[in-house]
DNA sequence: TTACATATCTTGCGTCGCAAGACACCATGT
DNA sequence: ACATGGTGTCTTGCGACGCAAGATATGTAA
């Protein structure tokens, strides 16, 4: 149960799918970047186990779609972009998951309840 | 997939029990009352069936324990309170979750990361 | 050749929130 | 007496998803 410092793990449940839809906003990526990019952050990332599946629910989704780049001196990798529904979806995580924290926040730490 | 109005569920992973660690800082409370509570807050809880299992896992894991209490004119109740290592672990994820906030905050929302 | 890094992808597993339901108790109404 | 509804605890089956480990393939360097 233990393998990771805590209950981490649990807490990126749901969460990942965004952080990879804001990265891909800024610019198509491929899957390993993404891996480094998340696990640069904090260690959002753990595996490259994951992102994989993860890419392939967001494109069933219609939130990604994947291209075969194979530009001359690179390796051949599949780029992955966000679409308008991906972003539509984004959009719409921002404001819950700032709701959602903003709600832990509060039953976590009462005191800030009634208001400084 | 979308059963609730968004992705929220999963995000409510790992929140909960250190939820209901906080709560029982305040006081000792019965099941129920934390079903009760929590939904209150945001509807971070859905179901009551949620609710039992979790309070067993914290109490085999030593951070709460239970106790039923049957007073004069109330209806006979399993109290549940936080121990010290209890205390501990909420003390712990506090910080955690502030960290973790930061950071989904950070990747959702990439101000000034130096990096084109 | 050997060895290692890069890159994609698959498999098996464990955890945990959820809906639905079972069971028991108590108060009230008819 | 009997039925009804609210309260309270607990169990079962399910599905979603992050993770470790491994498979495969290719490019670069010793």
């Amino acid at each position: 149960m233990a393998g990771d410092s805590g209950g981490l793990t649990e807490l990126r449940r749901g969460v990942l799918g965004p952080c990879v839809l804001a990265l891909l906003e800024l610019r198509p990526r491929f899957g390993l970047e993404l891996v480094r990019d998340l696990s640069a952050a904090d260690g959002l990332l753990t595996s490259d186990g994951t992102v994989y599946p993860l890419l392939n629910r967001l494109r069933d989704a219609g939130l990604v779609t994947s291209e075969w780049r194979d530009n001359e001196g690179e390796r051949a990798r599949r780029y992955y972009s966000i679409t308008p529904a991906g972003h539509q979806s984004l959009k719409r995580f921002r404001t819950d998951w700032a709701q959602f924290a903003a709600t832990v926040a509060s039953v976590l730490d009462p005191r800030d309840r009634g208001k400084p």
